[in-house]
DNA sequence: TCGGAGCATCAGTTCAAATGACGCTTCTTT
DNA sequence: AAAGAAGCGTCATTTGAACTGATGCTCCGA
């Protein structure tokens, strides 16, 4: 039976030219070197490699080996390679960031059904509106971020992402349940062209599809006030405040004295996304929370639809 | 760095079912395969075995090291394979040179036979003049190689060569059938020191065989042209330009209109050896077709001479 | 409750492999 | 020609890995 550590000296060999460096290459001594290459010979019954003064060079048989060697060698570190990706599921960390809304409906699910079958893999989570995310993403205090962007709205999101796409979350509007309109069949953004808005601020990354969508229906929005997140814009627009338009994800629990109403083909319309870094190593537990976020949001829509037919 | 011999116990464990069986499949002890097992599963971060009662299943990661050890240890058996085939001159290549004469008549015997024995080597050869073959076979492009030099001028072949006598081959005269001296029985060289030269001027060696033979007998030869290599040279010769010397070996075949006529002992004479690099690795392959061209060279003067009588 | 099958652990021994010192050869430089 | 450098081989020594044999532990079935 071959050694493959002996191999692995050989082929060090072959690659350097001497035993001299093949030795301080794998920071062995040259006697080490020259033992391990003469107990291949011994036991192949053929003689490696021709010995000049200036150094060695392969014979056939020598050259030979190192192809396999070489193959072996490589088969070796695939296969470490593969358990690593393993281990990566039985135990590690996987760090996520969501804006609000999906991390108080989408991400529980998903993280759930992780949990269930990688338990062993520790998971931390923290709110962050996209470019947030990215930026911790980019520090690498995050290793996999949900967040999203317009279609309409080119640029919202970095180029550096790998982005899966997870489900497209269309924005309904808020009224109170008392407002004139809220019992109107069909309604449009220009219907509210003079009603003061409220937006929801601490989701930055809503503000331009608000403004992009009354731009298309030709108004420009008179925002009243600025809520610190959805459930305090909800609390405003129940208030009298104003109205507001918030995507189905964040309509979740509804405020009991609110009503929402879709808006039809004219709803703005955010898309949700897995985003990780595209560069470098993507671990095995990101992979695999990336497909259950997939899956999460199949579930999700579907169900959804169900509850709207 | 994974141990191959640990993934030769870990996939014995895996299709026995069991430490004990394993053990004794390869003749160690139930400890030993427990401790490979352990040292595995410690090196590579992962649980590779589940332990039963009634012996182990293996768990995903194990499953997975164990498909890449049926691939490595399959690698390994086929370089072992590949080793000895080469040691047993069951495969590798041997790549011969020759000068131009030999490659047309002594080489195609020697091949034939070598290729009858030892039919899985693979076989090249290139014609080369010897000074030429020598560095190709210092360039590692050549193996063995067919050259030729002279007794009576010292140096024309490297002295690092290993060489091995495979026949004398003495110049003969080459002259037209109707040349006024191709009826005179007893020719020297002397005799053709008016006319004009011809000389196979491919066979660079062959000059200074030329000129040292038409010194010792007391003339300088006019050469008048040179040929690119000896079928050329005949043709030469048979348009009456002029006459020429050519080894018996260039003889063959002898264009019809030609006839050539031997010098006795003024004859010059060139010895053929077979050359190998005197330092370094001698493979099988190499050695055997020394052997083959040692007997075909034998065969060859038994021939000529049994031709000659 | 007991016995057997099977894995883990421990102490001891054996053997392979690395080291460091030294010698030999070849080639280069002065 | 002599000295030096580069490089491989050999030897004695040491170190560490791995196998062995004895023993303990656990689980299962009768």
């Amino acid at each position: 039976m071959l050694d493959v550590r002996r191999l692995k000296v050989l082929r060090e060999v072959a690659r350097r030219g001497s035993f001299s460096a093949a030795a301080q290459a794998l920071s062995f001594t040259q006697p080490a070197v020259s033992q391990q290459v003469a107990a291949l010979e011994r036991e192949s019954g053929s003689t490696l490699l021709e010995r000049n003064a200036r150094g060695v060079r392969l014979t056939e048989a020598g050259a030979a080996l190192v192809t396999h060697a070489d193959a072996i060698l490589a088969r070796i570190e695939d296969a470490e390679d593969e358990l690593a990706a393993i281990a990566g599921l039985r135990g590690g960390r996987l760090r996520l960031a969501s804006f609000q809304s999906a991390g108080a409906t989408l991400l529980p699910r998903a993280v759930a059904e992780f949990n269930g079958r990688h338990p062993d893999v520790e998971l931390g989570m923290v709110v962050a509106e996209p470019s947030e995310a990215s930026e911790r993403m980019r520090a690498g205090d995050v290793d996999l971020a949900l967040v999203y962007d317009s279609e309409r709205i080119p640029g919202m999101l970095d180029d550096d992402l790998d982005l899966t796409h997870l489900l497209d979350d269309p924005y309904e509007v808020v009224l109170p349940e008392n407002h004139p309109l809220a019992s109107r069949r069909r309604l449009r953004l220009a219907d509210f062209s003079d009603e003061p808005w409220i937006v929801s601020g601490s989701q930055a990354g809503c503000r331009p599809i608000y403004e992009r969508a009354c731009a298309d229906a030709g108004f420009e929005p008179r925002f009243a006030f600025e809520a610190d997140e959805t459930m305090a814009a909800q609390a405003l627009v129940a208030t009298g405040v104003g109205i507001t338009l918030l995507p189905r994800l964040a309509l979740n629990p509804l405020n009991p004295a609110l009503v929402s109403r879709p808006l039809g083909r004219e709803a703005p319309v955010r898309r949700i996304w897995a985003a990780h870094l595209g560069e470098g190593f993507v671990s095995p537990a990101t992979e695999a929370m990336r497909q259950i976020l997939c899956d999460t949001a199949g579930d999700f829509l579907a169900e959804s639809q169900l509850a709207a037919a």
